[in-house]
DNA sequence: CTCGTGTTTTCCACATTGTGAAAAACCTTT
DNA sequence: AAAGGTTTTTCACAATGTGGAAAACACGAG
């Protein structure tokens, strides 16, 4: 009977109450929770009084309920925190350098800057372009343009200002104006453009990720030699990144939003 | 030596294995773990994989690194669920975000402290100041001060006795006295201020939100640097805050009560 | 007011379960 | 190949968690 590998006993118990606790909007009662668990109801009670000492669970005397505490919000919260959308992004990844044979990356932004977090090569002979960890100026890279169109046109404006717009390329974006134009095609398409802005003779087309909280958290992209990347394939390329990042969002908790403002 | 009240041992340790892990960002090796938190080795690593059985911790073979796991975050999320305000609320932080380009919060009192349920961030540089989750002591709190203040002067004395005046810094309020002329100026307002009190450099505006019943459930408020925070903005944001908090308060079938008692 | 039935909470003897020292299995690094 | 640093596993021991039963509540009905 005793399984040598189920872990902590005890802990395990107190994990499925908070699960159990978790399942339900209105509260429990000690006796349901020992009900549904199976476990004795004094067992359940002292599991419950330590999960309450600690803030993972909360007890409301008056009505004699159990619910979920501040201290299981704050500790997960802490996963959301984290870049823990890598993992669940590299499905898609996958998929999206599968049907286009070209190099899918995630990147999100940090500072004045678009940090690529992961990438999922092509298996063509010219691939590795920009490397994981690799910074862009955000108005040079299609995921950084992904993710700043969702903004108002005052946020982008400010950080424009911030982060300046470096000439790149000759194809670079140089002015406000010109910001602003490719800002609204973004919008109106539903995917963003990166053509040879950042390093000549690559394209890059890119849709942003939306977080729980209704935030573009970060972009995800496909990247290839602007000879293989024509105009004929952009906008088909630029369908399945948009639904590829609509569903990973959904995956994440979020809801796509809609890109225009 | 044995303490017949703290509950049960491993699952106490367990959970204070998961909160050292949400405080770090990056992940923990079994053996930091242990010794900040002064359990063996052993112990530590059997709770871990405890943990990670239910989804509560994740761990990375490749970097032999801890964090915390989903199923941490689902738990979580229901905290903020049963608190069903966060979803209506989040439009107005971001308007208030995207007006005042500073951080928006929504907070509820729990217990004695004011806790951080939600949070638009400020798009400007320095910005993550609080995160979600972290808790304040309620009169060094914009927000906490703001539901109290809705509060008659006595509940307002006991809380103050029960959770005791802690001097974060040296403009935190150290006298009932001072207490009570902040709350005053605060019903005259409209709207509480917090500077400096909690962190120096630091203020916050907040109005407090009521719900159907008549009662303030939260606040929402806007933080930033008090540099960027100057008198001449104050007036007017707390104005804006104001008006957000009874918005939002109507949209949730309630009405703003008058702060003067 | 008293009884009855539903709770939650506390107690306690018992052995199941969790414990930590130490050893084993892995890694990198030199 | 050896030396440090890890993470895992093992194991003998008793401290720790267990659940039945009883006590303390809380409510409604008679």
């Amino acid at each position: 009977m005793k399984s040598p590998k189920d872990g902590v006993q005890s802990v395990s118990r107190a994990l499925i109450l908070l699960q159990e606790l978790a399942r339900s909007d209105d509260g429990l009662r000690v006796s349901d929770l020992a009900r549904t668990t199976g476990l004795a109801v004094s067992t359940a009670h002292r599991l419950l009084t330590t999960l309450e000492q600690h803030g993972f669970a909360q007890f409301e005397p008056e009505t004699t309920l159990w619910h979920v505490g501040r201290e299981a919000y704050a500790v997960g919260s802490a996963f959301g925190r984290r870049r823990n959308f890598v993992a669940p992004a590299l499905p898609f990844l996958k998929r999206l350098r599968d049907v286009t044979r070209e190099t899918a990356n995630l990147g999100i932004l940090d500072g004045n800057q678009l940090v690529t977090i992961s990438q999922v090569e092509s298996r063509e002979i010219m691939r590795a372009i920009s490397n994981p960890g690799g910074q862009v100026p955000v108005f040079c890279s299609g995921m950084g343009k992904a993710i700043v169109a969702t903004w108002t046109d005052e946020d982008i404006k400010a950080l424009a200002e911030r982060a300046g717009l470096p000439p790149m390329t000759s194809k670079s974006l140089r002015s406000m104006d010109e910001v602003f134009v490719d800002i609204h095609r973004t919008r109106e398409r539903g995917y963003a453009l990166d053509d040879e802005e950042h390093v000549t003779g690559l394209r890059c087309v890119a849709a942003e990720v939306w977080s729980p909280q209704g935030e573009a958290v970060c972009a995800i992209s496909v990247s290839g030699l602007a000879a293989r990347l024509t105009d004929a394939r952009l906008d088909s390329i630029g369908q399945q990144i948009r639904k590829a990042a609509n569903e990973l969002t959904q995956q994440l908790g979020g809801t796509p939003q809609n890109h225009s403002r």
